[in-house]
DNA sequence: TTGGAGTGTCAACAAGGCTGACTTATCGTA
DNA sequence: TACGATAAGTCAGCCTTGTTGACACTCCAA
């Protein structure tokens, strides 16, 4: 069942071996310590880290989202995210809107203080992306985006799809 | 610099604009989820977490690893792996036996309980690569792979690299 | 024989997850 | 209109996993 398939009709399947999904676990492992980490340098010594960079991050792709639906696409509960979001409301970096048409509801939005630090964190993200993007090609950027894409939960996917065909 | 390139040149270079780096960086967010879901819900409930994931993981790759040598991969500081590795032991899941060499050093080793718990790990953790895999196709899993090593810092890129070539 | 390296350990702390319990305001519907 | 459901916020307490700093022990090599 996890076997190396040494059968006749097994010719085209020699990337599916223990050691080739082997592989592909490390390179997971070890890029993702990359993708965090030049975040992760510009918030150390702030009063900040990754889970206020994830909350900015999606604020920003969706201004005006709700608490609720900030909760689904980062699958945490609302008491952590509300620590969170606590902080960068009071220091002014996220402002809360009470619903316009459902008054239970916040939208949520960047001030231009919250927009700036957004850029600063996404323009290193992005830099290492762009680099790695160009060393591999824009073949192998395809590929990429199709096993990540194939390796999420259904939910995530579902997330992840809609901000990526959104017409905005 | 940041800019999506709109030059005369730029016919190929699509794939680095910054939408294209967005969507990059929000899969690797959503992918990581799943690729780390399955084996911590096999360690939720148990007295382990994703710390004890990695150790087991990579001690299982390089049996009679250093300490030190474990600390360079992980990336964490020996107090935080001492921890983790203590309970490992303790629990009977792995081996620490004085360098035969060196005596400082300690090499480690799984036991049969630390492998079986190994192997229950990364059967899960496989059988979601393996999916995405089979999805993608081996044309998308090279690009993957690419792009992945692409992004990694270079300290890691030398031990993801070490492992990937090793002839054991 | 002494300095430094590798290892182990104690204590204290922080970030960021979690559960459970509860309040407040609002909405929709029976 | 009254009541149950929903959205949000909060308090308290817990866990895992990371961090620093300090210190001890063993052992190797200059």
């Amino acid at each position: 069942m996890s076997q190396t398939p040494t059968g006749q009709n097994s010719q085209s399947l020699l990337f599916l071996t223990d050691e080739q999904l082997r592989q592909g676990i490390e390179a997971m492992f070890f890029a993702y310590r990359g993708f965090t980490a030049d975040p992760d340098r510009i918030l150390e010594g702030m009063a900040y880290g990754r889970a206020h960079h994830r909350a900015i991050h999606f604020i920003n792709r969706s201004p005006g989202t709700t608490v609720n639906n900030l909760l689904g696409i980062l699958g945490v509960t609302k008491q952590s995210l509300n620590r969170v979001l606590r902080a960068l409301i009071e220091d002014g970096l996220v402002d809360s809107k009470v619903g316009a048409e459902d008054k239970r509801e916040r939208n949520l939005y960047l001030t231009e203080k919250g927009e700036a630090l957004e850029r600063e964190l996404s323009n290193a993200q992005r830099e290492r992306m762009r680099m790695a993007f160009r060393n591999a090609g824009p073949d192998a950027v395809l590929g990429f985006r199709q096993v990540l894409e194939a390796m999420m939960d259904e939910d995530m996917r579902r997330h992840y799809v809609a901000l990526r065909d959104r017409t905005v």
